[in-house]
This record gives structure tokens, C-alpha cells and sequence, in this order.
RNA sequence: CGCGGGGUGGAGCAGUUGGCAGCUCGUUGGGCUCAUAACCCAAAGGUCGCAAGUUCGAGUCUUGCCCCCGCAA
């Protein structure tokens, strides 16, 4: 098929790259614009954008698209059959949205309609969900509201980080877009209505990635750290450091750990830090065992590492 | 010129007013032990990022350069 795939990170990447292998011709691949990166602000080309160009694709990077008619145009002589969009960036007008004969398709990495929105993969993270997928679906003028098609269903595991879940889901998303540009093709892709039963995976802010010794338990504190893995880092702070946590487990085997009155310990209270065994923090209601952790202006490092070099009091406290 | 941190044995760090280069871990050898990642003893291992300068003397002060990292996007 005559295909414009819009798209930007490397989640968009993968269903590129999907899509350029099916022998499908790819009239134009349209990305965001670079952007000012890392030290130095340097310019950094999109994944999306590198990938094109590599394969001497036609790229577009329009600042706008909305109200852009010489943009708009493009893509109107390109007369695309059908206009696949993954992690774009930019919300498209109903004017392109029309162009394509077979309609403008998405893949979103939710079983919609649970978790419409930016960020599908940090919220089932971060909300402890077992099981997630990804959605292919015709689009319209809402905000993944569109009608879907094709559904992979696939499981978390305990211990999956954001990072590591969205290099499997963008590796599926890519697979699912060839089959439902196949469907389509042949036509026989199904088209299901969202209903009104649905949610929304809104963009993370600052605030939340501070760790709340006081009302969260174990459990959202671990899905907090491996939630904002590798996008934030969920943080706390300790003597007025501020400390990133990028791996935690919860603490089992409680027997090594004092019998005392815990419950009279504040919580985010240092309970064990040592490098033998590694650190331990009192939270509402259990134990938290530190993996890895990031001190300021450091890089990342296992808790065995940074406890050689760098002391954490036992009874201090988290704040 | 976006903001900031840093380069010291294999790892993570300390190094005070310039005055013999240290700590914890690891490594190697030995000991203890039914045994061990545990414990005890011993040893090896460093051009203190590079270059120049100040000085009787520079890891430490000055200047230039190289490299790494964090934040922010």
C-alpha cells in the first residue's frame, strides 16, 4: 500500500521499520522537528527521523500542523491510501485525518479503551496491572477515542520496569500494525467501537515521582520506582540529598530485621544500610530493600557499589 | 555560550592550612572451619586525566587542553 507513517520516538521506530520491511512503499515519514539535546543542547534528530534517512525516505518535520495548508497540501499530492501515526506528538486535524482513502490508523500501547492518553505504559506500570497490550485503531478527532481494529494482549512482569515494557510493546506495536495494514488490505480488519467504559493515562508530573514514606504502601512504592524507570526516577530525600531509586524490591524475610517496636518507627526510617547487606527503609506497611540507587549529580549505581563509597546512617530518615 | 558534578590501585569513595597517597570492598597467598559468599593473618596493585606554571616541595594553588557524568528537553 502507499503508505505516510507519522511518528517520533523510537516506540515509532519499531512500527516504521515494521512496516518499511512489508514492502510497503512509504511515500513520506513525517516526525517532529529536532530538538536541543543533552549537555550542550546539541540537535538531536527523532529515531523516527534517523531511521528515514537511513533508508533515503521523504522526510516532512513541520513546526505545526494545524491550519499548515502548504503542509496539508503535501500530503494531499502524495495521495497516501491509508496514513499510519504511532506516538506522533502532535494532535492531526480532521482536514488530514480525511485524506486517505483507507483512513488514518494509530497504534496506542493500551487495551483500550483503558488508558487513552500519552502515557499508557507508566500508568499500568505504575498502577500494579498484570496484564496490558497494544491497540490498533482507526482515528478521529478525539484523543484515542477512534474505532479499534486489531488487540495484542501481553503480560507484566512483576519486576518490568517502563523502559523495559516499552521496548517489548513497541516491538509488538510494530507486528501489529503490519497485520492490521494487512486486514485492511484484504479487507477483513474488524472495527469495534470503544464505548463509554474508559480511562485515561494523563502525562507524569514532577510531583508524583517523590516517594511518600507516609501514605504509600510497598507495593506503590515499588510500582512508583520501576513506573518512572527509566523516565524519572522516583526520588526521596535524605539530610537534603536528594536520592533517585531505580530499583527496589519489598523486603520477605523480615526475621534478619529488628523485632522491636516497628510500627513506633517513623516511617522512610534507615533500618539496615550496610554494603553486605544493602539498605533497608521502613515504609507504612513493610519493608523496602533498595537495588539500585543515584546519588546527585552521580550516575546510577547498584546500592553495594554506593554504600562502599558513600555512608547512609542507620536511623536516619527519608524524607 | 542552558545549569551543575567529577576524573586518586580492579570497584565505590576520603584526602584537612601544600609536607611519606589513604578507607571499604574486591584480587592473590596463608590460617581457621564439616563447610562457606562467614571469620582471622599477610601480600600484591596508583604515571593522583594530560600539559605547562608557582614552590625547597603540588593529589592539594594557577593556566590551558582532553574525557566522563547528572539535571533540563
Amino acid at each position: 500500500m502507499r503508505v505516510i507513517f507519522m511518528g517520533t520516538p523510537d516506540f515509532a521506530k519499531e512500527s516504521l521499520e515494521g512496516i518499511y520491511n512489508a514492502k510497503h512503499e512509504i511515500l513520506a515519514v513525517v516526525t517532529n522537528q529536532d530538538k536541543p539535546k543533552g549537555r550542550g543542547m546539541k540537535m538531536i534528530p527523532t529515531p523516527v527521523k534517523e531511521f528515514a534517512l537511513e533508508k533515503e525516505l521523504k522526510i516532512f518535520q513541520p513546526e505545526k500542523v494545524k491550519n499548515n495548508t502548504d503542509f496539508i497540501n503535501e500530503i494531499k499530492k502524495l495521495n497516501p491510501d491509508i496514513i499510519c501515526v504511532v506516538a506522533y506528538g502532535k494532535i492531526l486535524p480532521k482536514e488530514i485525518l480525511e485524506i486517505p482513502k483507507l483512513g488514518c490508523i494509530n497504534v496506542h500501547a493500551s487495551l483500550l479503551p483503558k488508558y487513552r492518553g500519552a502515557a499508557p505504559i507508566q500508568w499500568a506500570i505504575l498502577n500494579g496491572d498484570k496484564v496490558t497490550g497494544v491497540t490498533t485503531m482507526y482515528m478521529d478527532e478525539g484523543m484515542d477515542t477512534g474505532d479499534m481494529i486489531l488487540k495484542k494482549e501481553v503480560e507484566i512482569g512483576e519486576n518490568e520496569t517502563t523502559g523495559e515494557l516499552w521496548d517489548r510493546l513497541s516491538k509488538i506495536g510494530g507486528k501489529l500494525l503490519v497485520e492490521t495494514l494487512e486486514q485492511i488490505q484484504s479487507g477483513t480488519a474488524p472495527r469495534e467501537k470503544q464505548g463509554e467504559d474508559f480511562t485515561i493515562a494523563p502525562m507524569l508530573n514532577k510531583e508524583m515521582a517523590k516517594i511518600d514514606w507516609n501514605n504509600k504502601n510497598v507495593n506503590e512504592i515499588k510500582n512508583l520506582v520501576r513506573g518512572l524507570n527509566p523516565i524519572m526516577g522516583a526520588y526521596s530525600f535524605l539530610n537534603g540529598k536528594k536520592l533517585k531509586f531505580w530499583k527496589v524490591d519489598i523486603a520477605n524475610s523480615l526475621n534478619m530485621i529488628v523485632d522491636k517496636d516497628i510500627n513506633r518507627i517513623k516511617n522512610g526510617t534507615v533500618l539496615i544500610s550496610n554494603e553486605k547487606d544493602g539498605l533497608f527503609i521502613k515504609a507504612k506497611d513493610g519493608i523496602i530493600k533498595v537495588l539500585e540507587i543515584q546519588g546527585e549529580n552521580a550516575k546510577r549505581m547498584n546500592i553495594k557499589d554506593y554504600l562502599r563509597g558513600n555512608k547512609i546512617i542507620e536511623y536516619s530518615v527519608f524524607e
